[in-house]
DNA sequence: GCCAACGTTGGC
DNA sequence: GCCAACGTTGGC
């Protein structure tokens, strides 16, 4: 089963642009043992919306996990891990993180709730809803 | 750029 | 093991 996440970066940093220029990118960086954790659970061929934080705050994108987690060779412990990601397709229109917040049927997302979390859980109703709003 | 929220660290 | 201090994130 298809497991939904969330992954945010900063675009000055590391953007969707960024990603379709490199086709493929190891998710680092995460220091987060709760973002870690969601990290752990992933799988080969979950999917992922690209979020982008701070100066975007819009989801723009959809990824897929290419590589389950392994260890973090930047890390000095094994806390840490990576999974490498593929950029699948950019959405229609990226649906900003003003429209996640109104929308009553996305209020119990990570994403509003727990707003520093860097990867989070995406229930497939909410996967879904997102998908739809980027397409109207 | 600021600051609130919150996760982590470290002294006790 | 607790909790105050500190650091980081991310919305505004």
């Amino acid at each position: 089963m298809t497991q939904y996440w969330l992954m945010k970066s900063e675009p000055d940093e590391y953007g969707w642009d960024d990603l379709t220029r490199d086709g493929e990118t190891k998710w680092s960086g995460v220091r987060n043992f709760a973002a870690a954790k969601n990290m752990r659970a992933m799988e080969k061929g979950d999917l992922a919306f690209f979020y982008h934080s701070r100066t975007g705050l819009a989801v723009v994108g959809i990824m897929e996990i290419t590589r389950s987690h392994y260890p973090d060779p930047s890390a000095d412990n094994d806390k840490f891990v990576l999974v490498d990601v593929r950029p699948v397709k950019a959405l229609v229109r990226p649906v900003p993180l003003q429209e996640i917040k109104a929308n009553p049927k996305l209020s119990d997302m990570a994403l509003v709730k727990q707003s520093r979390l860097s990867v989070s859980p995406v229930s497939a109703a909410q996967w879904v809803e997102i998908i739809a709003m980027a397409e109207k």
